[in-house]
DNA sequence: CGTCTTTGACCCGCGC
DNA sequence: GCGCGGGTCAAAGACG
C-alpha cells in the first residue's frame, strides 16, 4: 500500500468523476457505502477494496466534518477525513508515512478494539484510526483525518 | 538513549 | 448531575 493521502482529495462524490486520471469502474461504484452508524461519527463515504487491488489507490472524497460541538461558539473547523475498508490480515498497512499510536478503545458492540495514530512528523496534524469491521472481521476499516504538511516518509 | 507502545486515567459533550 | 461513549494524555516500560 502505497499513496498520499494529500493526492486526489475531492468534495463530493460528483467531483470524484472530474479529477483527471480518475475513473469509476463498476466495481467501485458497487463498493462504495454510507456508512451512518455509531462506529463513525459523521456519515463517510469510503470505497471497498477488492482483494488484491489495495496497492492501486484510485480515489477518495474529502468529508466535511460537522463542527465539532467541542468547538462551541468558535471558528468552524473544517477537516478533510475519509475511509476506506481493506481486505487484510494485518491492520498495520504501510502506507508510506511513521505513525505514533496515542490510544486504543474497545467499540461498543464489537469485541474488536480501535487504534489511534498520530503521524508522528513534527507539526504534521494527521491522525488515523484503523480498527476491523465489526461483522466482516476479514476486513480492516482505515479512517485518516487531516491532510498531511510535508511529504511522505 | 531516543523513539514508540501500552494502558488506565482523564476530558468533554450529550442524553437521561 | 451523572454516566456513558468517543477521543486523548502521559507515565512507565519495551525496544532498537
Amino acid at each position: 500500500m502505497s499513496y498520499n493521502s494529500n493526492q486526489h482529495l475531492t468534495t463530493s462524490e460528483s467531483d470524484l468523476s472530474e479529477q483527471p486520471g480518475f475513473e469509476f469502474t463498476d466495481w467501485m461504484f458497487d463498493g462504495w457505502l454510507n456508512e451512518n452508524s455509531s462506529t463513525l461519527t459523521d456519515s463517510v463515504m469510503y470505497p471497498v477494496y477488492q482483494e488484491g487491488e489495495v496497492d492501486e489507490f484510485v480515489g477518495n472524497t474529502i468529508q466535511q466534518a460537522e463542527p465539532s460541538s467541542r468547538d462551541h461558539g468558535r471558528e468552524r473547523e473544517v477537516r478533510e477525513r475519509f475511509a476506506f475498508k481493506t481486505k487484510s490480515e494485518v491492520e498495520i498497512l504501510d502506507d508510506g508515512f511513521k505513525w505514533r499510536k496515542y490510544g486504543k478503545k474497545m467499540v461498543k458492540n464489537s469485541p474488536n478494539p480501535r487504534n489511534y495514530y498520530k503521524c508522528s512528523v513534527e507539526g504534521c496534524p494527521v491522525k488515523k484510526r484503523v480498527e476491523r469491521d465489526r461483522e466482516d472481521p476479514k476486513y480492516v476499516i482505515t479512517t485518516y483525518e487531516g491532510v498531511h504538511t510535508h511529504e511522505s516518509s
